[in-house]
DNA sequence: GTATTATGCAACCTGGAGGTTGCAGGACAT
DNA sequence: ATGTCCTGCAACCTCCAGGTTGCATAATAC
């Protein structure tokens, strides 16, 4: 389960494009969208939300549900919480070396 | 100070790179490191380590001093705290949306 | 049945990320 | 003074991410 750092990394690359944000953003809030849904809101075309919808999908981010000709799209807190997790740690490394210093400083 | 959607993206993205992110792992327990000696762990060039480091540089995770003949990075934890406060937010607004779902499903 | 709407697929283009090699220059040891 | 170590810069290569366009298809509306 403890997810290895090629699946952080990918969960980070996937958060690292502003218009991906923006869909989860949207996403977060709790209704489900569909792509044109989500096109309206953007600059961009159809098929490039598609694409973003697609790398989220793949990082475990979102997930699809079709609803006949439409295709709505839903928030997957899980991701989220592992980097959280993750960054918790490296805080916590980071915070204990500042204690050692510290420490060492005092003696 | 509150940082844009733009500076969280490029913050992820500086985050979405296995490398990089093995970087990160040396740095933020607390001894600041050369390029040359991050080079050693790694199987790639001191060049590719270089650029991966000016990411890194570029997103103010970390930071280089100049020491003599060599450079020493050292980690920089307030990016990693500020996409931890967005994940907060994003999290506890898919809280609060799963929370008026079932106030209204028990209605 | 026909028109409209929502999506999927494929081809294509462009720029930049990730990586390498080669060379030049500053700092240190002896 | 010379050789060695650490770094910076520049050119180059390859590949994929991000985006577009065009066409095909399933589902709804009328």
């Amino acid at each position: 389960m403890a997810a290895a750092a090629r699946d952080r990394a990918a969960i980070f690359a996937a958060l690292g494009d502003e218009t991906r944000l923006l869909l989860i953003a949207k996403l977060c809030s709790g209704q489900p969208h569909s792509i044109s849904e989500l096109t309206l809101d953007s600059k961009l075309t159809r098929q490039a939300i598609t694409k973003h919808l697609r790398v989220l999908q793949r990082a475990g981010i979102v997930h699809g549900v079709r609803a006949g000709r439409e295709k709505r799209f839903e928030f997957d807190p899980e991701p989220m919480q592992e980097i959280k997790q993750y960054l918790d740690i490296v805080s916590e490394q980071w915070d204990q070396a500042l204690a050692r210093l510290k420490s060492f400083v005092e003696d």
